[in-house]
DNA sequence: TCTTATAGATGAACGATATTCAACTCCGAA
DNA sequence: TTCGGAGTTGAATATCGTTCATCTATAAGA
């Protein structure tokens, strides 16, 4: 059972090698079909075909689809959470940076073709995001209310509704429902959330827009970035 | 073709009562199965049954299990409107009634065993509901704005968010990840959404926090009453 | 009242799909 | 080289939403 060393950093059977390959191979699979045709209407057989490996196979990684779409929307989280990062180097004022988080996440929800079939299932995604976000965005409003820069009374409530907002918003969009011009609108709507009024917040996402170098702006999303 | 009457207000034939009949039967036992099990775990064989009615008749009155959910949701929310006007009743500043109408949502959402259940599908509960209060608040928004009382840029961005926020809330509440006490905090922080601020929607909220009647605030949410 | 055309009801059958499991493969330790 | 078992496999299972050929009861006409 211990060939060769499992610890980090050193090389791997071929078992383990399989496995991560495995799982790794899932994950992609299912967030192309999933991201192609919606996460109900991609199928556990597709998944596996793509991966090249049997249909039971994928219950060895995944205790179920919703399990499996979790774990997909964790991955495409990740790289929003990159983009995020990106966008908001450099800066200090923990209140800009909110914002400008916010922005990110209205326009990365609503632009990016990946999200738009995800988003069907509106109450995973605010959960992983809720939570993937949640300790990034909640230290951001802590600070920010420290600085006096925001009164959000409680970061944590302020974080749950801005993102059941923001994917709500990004369904409406998608759905056509919504201009898109409101965009900016909305992101300044969600500053008030967290205590900032229109003027300010307006303020805060327009004057030095941070214009992101296009190779950072075009940053690609999830899997493709480790 | 047309031996009894079927202009509204005339006596029914059998064919008419029975279709009455069985789509109310259908539709109370669809709130039933499905306040109970979610909308998901419920399944069209034990609404038909329950409604005393074959598994196929179902497909007469809804072209879908989506469908028959969604005239369900429409019911429940139905019950919601008329608390909310009884809440709200008498009342003349819109400021005002919005926030009694968002803490009643609210109450509604997050207390109501029937909600529990629904509030999975939180995509489908959000449109409904979205479009269900969508006059009556939106309407209610511009009247506040106009007034100078709120200075919500865009009523129907406002209650889109709004919705989407209090969907999501009371799906918190529901798994327990949110303390209740919050519940007058999370009103207060969607007033901000609406453009006023903490002190101005507390006091909104708290000053003469209307004590309903009993029969007023008791009052059931939906099938029971007409 | 009797006949009859048909709207509406019925539930068995269908198709799709998530999930299970008994058989099989192949890795890696001795 | 052998062998135990972890990991893989895909056919079989179970469950449902949905369809449809068949049947029933109604209402209009005779």
């Amino acid at each position: 059972m211990k060939h060769e060393e499992t610890v980090s950093g050193v090389k791997e059977g071929r078992v383990a090698r399989r496995q991560r390959r495995n799982r790794e191979a899932l994950i992609r699979a299912a967030s192309d079909v999933m991201s192609e045709k919606g996460i109900d209407a991609a199928t556990m057989l597709e998944i596996a075909d793509r991966a090249d490996v049997g249909a039971g196979t994928v219950y060895n990684y995944f205790r179920s689809k919703d399990d499996l779409a979790i774990a997909v929307l964790e991955e495409v989280m990740q790289g929003l959470a990159l983009r995020v990062e990106s966008a908001t180097a450099g800066y200090e004022d923990a209140a800009r940076i909110y914002a400008i988080t916010l922005m990110t996440m209205l326009e990365t929800a609503t632009s990016d073709p990946r999200w738009q079939q995800l988003l069907n299932r509106s109450g995973i995604v605010a959960d992983v995001m809720f939570r993937r976000m949640g300790p990034f965005t909640i230290d951001l409003l802590s600070r920010a209310k420290a600085s006096g820069r925001l009164q959000a009374g409680d970061p944590e409530l302020t974080w749950r509704l801005s993102t059941h907002a923001i994917v709500g918003f990004g369904l409406a969009v998608i759905r056509k429902e919504v201009a898109p011009v409101s965009l900016p609108t909305a992101a300044i709507r969600l500053m008030s959330l967290a205590g900032l009024d229109a003027s300010e917040a307006e303020s805060l996402l327009s004057k030095p827009r941070p214009t992101l170098p296009p190779e950072v702006a075009l940053q690609p999303l999830s899997l493709d970035e480790q």
